[in-house]
This record gives structure tokens, sequence and C-alpha cells, in this order.
DNA sequence: CAGAATTCTCGTAGGGTATACGAGAATTCG
DNA sequence: CGAATTCTCGTATACCCTACGAGAATTCTG
């Protein structure tokens, strides 16, 4: 993972980088330089987050550091510094941006009538979204950027848990114990990917290779249980299916919860 | 993140380390070398484990590199290598330790006669887990170290549904559910401490920081959702405790929905 | 008891990372 | 045409892992 992450220096300044795109009732020119005496810039933020984004997409996280990225854009490594303060705010960018590609109606906007099916759909954009950008698990969510991007998901996923009526206080918990279950899931999807991806061996690969396991080190007293799931065929031969079967599972059992203390 | 993990190389020699200390069927001198000619060892394995353990634990997991744990234990790096293979085997044996201490009622010994008790006391241990060794958070899942350790605690698990009567394959796709949610969690929660811890900075006080966001950035009419559970008092002061609760939440209603289709 | 065999020890070298600093180049304003 | 302004980017630092191979320590063999 990652180490360090997320601006320390100048929140405001961080927060005019994210909303750049966005007209706020204060906007003043402070981030839009105003064009006067100066040499003009070759580039400008969004070309290179975006470049960032296709470069992480194409190589990989590691791949995307500010030498490689301005190797990629054609200029010295430093210039990118005049765009994006560190690394890390440039992270943060190009993860409020991919937020934001996720297509969840917005207020007023047409949306599935069932809770649960919006539910759904906020589940299917999000690891839509995380299979794009595989890099994304490699992110550390504790302090997320707060942008556009963000807040429209946090948005629609209280919105469509509000009409449950379940009070505040447990709608905002509901829907953090979903988003939890969801991105976790969704990026451990991800994750799978990149290590096969990065090994050049598939997971069922790397599990078989371990046999020896089973035949020298196991020993059936000490495991029981699973010696009898074992025996009643409870292993499935495919961890990305044993996977993806267990996200299904458990997602439509914590609604099946949430919608039992609604009633 | 980390990177790229778990020994490619041989796994017949990865699974005799992390079995180092079981006797089985099999047991030759695969690790134990028979001590004749030579030079005598100034170490072995469990010590350099156990301090790599340590040294995370107390400076972080970037600190426990090849070299500062050489410099710890007042040897040479290239010293270490005679133990362990490679850094990637050593975070799997320090992993793989650290599961193994969880303290997990094995087959025949006393536990909580509801099947939930059983579960919570398994989402105690993993958090608790966590929270000794933050660094875990840092390291990934995926291929995680196939040991007495993570066996154990898989074991427990699947031990704790088996009276549910659910079959076998709904038996084991529950129970990935479980872990997902929990570890994912529990994750979470000892990242976000160690996120704290490194930049001297709480997670609240780094929210508070970003209060321009709401007086400047955001637009009540594209957020109704946020706005109506703000002005409802649905938000928690505190980001820890709202973590807290959300968690207790799902885990309680992902394990209701798990007893219904049991009924 | 001497040399051979064996095993552990560890210095060096190489290719990777983010970014502080400051000099130089390009552009426009007065 | 100078001065002011802004963008460009080479250099230098301090880390990381580990392949390689020479040297040190110990015991076995005769």
């Amino acid at each position: 993972m990652s180490e360090r992450r997320s601006g320390e220096g100048q929140p405001d300044k961080t927060l005019a980088l994210l909303w750049r795109n966005h007209r706020h009732p204060m906007a003043d020119e402070s981030v839009d330089r105003k064009r006067g005496a100066g040499r003009r810039p070759s580039l400008n933020v969004d070309e290179v987050v975006q470049a960032g984004i296709q470069l992480a997409d194409d190589q990989g996280l590691a791949a995307a550091s500010m030498g490689g990225l301005a190797k990629e854009l054609g200029v010295g490594t430093m210039t990118l510094y005049t765009y994006v303060p560190s690394k890390d705010e440039l992270l943060d960018l190009m993860v409020d941006q991919v937020l934001g590609e996720r297509e969840l109606p917005g207020p007023g906007e047409p949306r599935p009538e069932d809770w649960r099916e919006q539910v759904e759909l906020y589940s299917r954009q999000t690891r839509a979204m995380f299979q794009r950008h595989l890099w994304l698990s490699q992110v550390s969510t504790i302090r997320p950027p707060v942008g556009p991007g963000m807040l429209a998901g946090r948005e629609y996923l209280l919105s469509a848990l509000l009409g449950l009526g379940l009070g505040a206080l447990e709608t905002n918990t509901a829907a953090l114990a979903i988003t939890t279950y969801v991105d976790s899931a969704a990026s451990l999807e991800a994750e799978s990917q990149l290590v096969e991806r990065a090994t050049g061996q598939s997971n069922d690969a790397w599990w078989y290779e371990r046999n020896d396991l089973w035949e020298t080190y196991f020993d059936v007293d000490r495991h029981p249980a699973m010696t009898t799931i074992w025996h009643a065929d409870g292993y499935q031969s495919s961890t990305r299916e044993a996977a993806a079967d267990s996200y299904r599972y458990g997602l439509d059992r914590l609604l099946d919860g949430i919608e039992n203390t609604a009633l």
C-alpha cells in the first residue's frame, strides 16, 4: 500500500483543486490564474490527472510515479509540481475523478423504485469502478478526497436509505455499514486481479501449488469443521466464484437485516 | 500498501517455514538442520519473526525493513537471508504468527453456546489482533500465509456456523461473508489509527480542517439527503464512534440475515 | 591434530522512489 | 525595452531489496 496520504499542508488549496471544475458561491480566482504576464503553461491540472489515471490503469499504480508520469507527458519531472502540490494530492485528484465517474442518479433524476434496487445500483457501479481502475484497491480510504465525486456517492446512498424511515442516525449508520461492506469487497476483488496480473499466476493456480498442505501438514483432528465441509463438497473450485457468491450472499443478508429493523 | 507479496519461489519451502513448529507425519529435517559441521547460527527463525513483529508494532511496517531489522538484531542486513528467503516470506511468517495469537477455542475446547456469541468472539479477537498489530492493515490478504494461525481461524469460524444446519456450501459462503466484513472493518479501524499516528493529527481534527467545504463548496440542492440527515442530527461528532457503531450495526444485521435463512 | 567440508556472516553494488532548491526560459505589462 | 511574472526542469539526498562472493567459524575425517 501506499504509505501516507493526503495533504497535511493547506486544506484550502486541496479543496480548491478538488472542486476546481465546480462553480461555487465564493468563486474567486483561487485556482484559475488570471492570465497575464508569465510563461504559458504547457499543461493543465485535468490533463495531468487524466494521464495519471490512464497510466495507473495500464501499467499499475507503481508506474504512475512522478517521474514516469512526467515522461509520459513529455515534460521534466519537476514540471508536474507546477500543477499539483505533491504526489499525494495528485492521487486524491485521481481518486475523486474516478469516484465521480460512477453513473448514479442525482436528486430528481430517475432511479429504481425499490430501495434494494437502488443499493444494488450503488454496488454495481462501485464494483465496476474498481474493475476499471484496479489501482484503487491500493489507495487508502481513511481520509478520502472530499471532492464532488465522493460526495455524490454518499448522497446517493443516503437518499436510497432515507425512504426506509429509519431515523437520521440509524440511516447514516446503515449507510456506513453498507459502504464498508461493498467498498471493501470490491477492493478485495480488484486487488485479487492485480495480484494475478503482477505474478502472472491465477489465484487458483496459487492454491493448487499449495496442495502439499493437505497431504503433509493438515491435521484432520485439529480441523474437523473444515474436514466436514470438504467431504460435503462445500469448497468451490474457483476462488473467484467463491468470492462472488459470498459477496452476493453477504450483501443480501445485510439488506435483509436492515429491512427487518425497519418494519 | 505493499506491492507484491508471497513467495512465488518454492511453495514447499514456504510451507515448511510456516509449519516449522508443528510436528507432522512426514517429519524429516526439511527445516531443522541436522547439527553437524559448520558455523553456529547466532539467531533462529522465531527470533527474527518475533523481532520483526516487535519492530513493526513499535515503529511501523516501514521501519521493519531488512536493514532496520538487522540493525535491531545487531547483525548485518544480509545475515537475515540465512533465516528467511525474502522479505515477503518474512512478512508471511509474521502474519501467521499474529493470526495464531488469537485466543479461539479449538475443537473440543469450551466455547459459548450461542452461535452468535461464537461469531462475536471471533470478531473481538480479530479486532484485538489488529489493535495490537496495526501494521496488519497494510498487508494484503489476497494470498494469505497458509499456516497454522490462519487455518485455526477459519476452522473456528466454520465450526461456529456448522450448528446452523445450512448445508456445506452455504456455510462456507456465509463464513466468507463474515470474515470479509469483520476483517475489513478491523483493518480499516487499525489503518485509521495508523494514519493518526503517522500524521500526528486526529481524524476528527482532519475533518474539522475541512470545514471550508460546507461553507464554500457544498451545494445544498445537489445534496438534499445529506442536508436532511445533517439537520436531523444524523452525523456523529466522533469519526471513531461512528465507525464503531456502524460496525456493530452491520455485523448484527448480517447475522440477523443469516439466522433468518436458517429457519 | 591438520586439512577438508560445511555453514553462517555480511560489504558492496545497482536500480528504484519523492521532492527542496535555484537557475534559466518564456511571456506580457508599463 | 526593462521589469515583473510564471512556468520549466537538472541536480542531489536518503531510502528500499537482494545477487554475489569472499571470509570466518565450527566440526568431521583420517
